[in-house]
DNA sequence: CACCATGTTCCTTG
DNA sequence: CCAAGGAACATGGT
């Protein structure tokens, strides 16, 4: 469940069920989740610490793990594509997927990942050629732009990269060009100063709006439920045929000027647009 | 069986 | 150097 805004919702759930909790134990079921770091490594890091905060930078989860004397250790998490976490008091039964199982004081914090994407590791080497965050208040449309200038790429690939804007992923990149009414197909270099701060300002509301609708889900984050989940899942499915203008609409009609919704193939991710009203 | 999937990295080719 | 395409990772859904 992982682009930004899943991750942020899961962050709010996650803080205030984990602040103050002792890690008592630590089970990792899927070693290569925790690579680079290692089972002896991230075991001897975090056991026995307590959790202080819970933080985001991106798509990444940052657990912040005090360790006594003032020490403190950063679990980075990322989700992958599949990968899910919640917090419940260890009575049920682990998922077939579970990757990583700290025992609380209280309870217990489950990592589960079925795909094995993931991670769940202390190396915050992936964290540091990560562009700004979107909705941090100090991100600019020129910000935007100079992630954008010179470059022949697609725009809709641009997006795509976390060193331009931190946690755009394939759904809400579609999305925000979308609302932009930008072609996905444009050189992103090549697109003109109104249409950056259009842009920039869709991929703002579309991150926003998506936090606030997870909000209101209401999340059901029992073993086999994920209300923030995209599709197909219960919880706030009830949401999820209203949640996307483009996404996964190949042959609707776009709400907006009444064109076809198409679908094409960029960096063999799928895109969605409407030639209508994106040029 | 075929094809698709919210992410990321690596490799090859042009 | 840049961009694009493909494969890989591993599993599940349709």
């Amino acid at each position: 469940m992982p682009e930004m805004p899943e991750v942020e919702v899961l962050r709010r759930y996650l803080e205030p069920r984990l602040k103050g909790r002792r890690i008592v134990g630590v089970d990792v079921r899927r070693q290569r989740l925790v690579r680079p770091t290692g089972v002896r490594g991230l075991v001897e890091g975090i056991v026995e610490g307590t959790f202080e905060a819970v933080g985001r930078r991106g798509k990444h989860l940052l657990f912040e793990v005090g360790k006594g004397g003032g020490e403190v250790r950063s679990v980075v998490g990322h989700l992958g594509m599949t990968g899910r976490m919640y917090v419940d008091d260890g009575l049920a039964a682990l998922p077939r997927h579970a990757a990583v199982v700290l025992a609380l004081d209280v309870g217990r914090f489950v990592f589960e990942d079925p795909r094995q994407f993931g991670r769940f590791h202390l190396d915050a080497a992936s964290l540091r050629e990560m562009g700004p965050e979107p909705l941090d208040g100090v991100w600019t449309a020129a910000d935007l732009a100079k992630g954008l200038e010179g470059s022949r790429q697609a725009v809709k690939v641009r997006l795509l990269d976390q060193g331009v804007v931190a946690g755009v992923g394939n759904i809400y990149a579609s999305e925000a060009l979308h609302r932009a009414g930008i072609s996905p197909g444009r050189a992103a270099g090549r697109l003109k100063a109104v249409e950056v701060e259009r842009l920039w300002v869709a991929v703002r509301e579309v991150l926003s709006e998506a936090i606030e609708l997870g909000q209101r889900a209401s999340p059901d984050f029992t073993a086999g439920n994920d209300g923030l989940f995209y599709f197909g899942s219960t919880g706030a499915s009830a949401d999820v045929g209203e949640r996307f203008r483009v996404y996964d609409r190949e042959g609707e009609v776009c709400g907006r000027c009444g064109g076809v919704i198409c679908r094409r193939v960029q960096a063999a991710r799928s895109t969605f647009f409407c030639p209508g009203c994106q040029k």
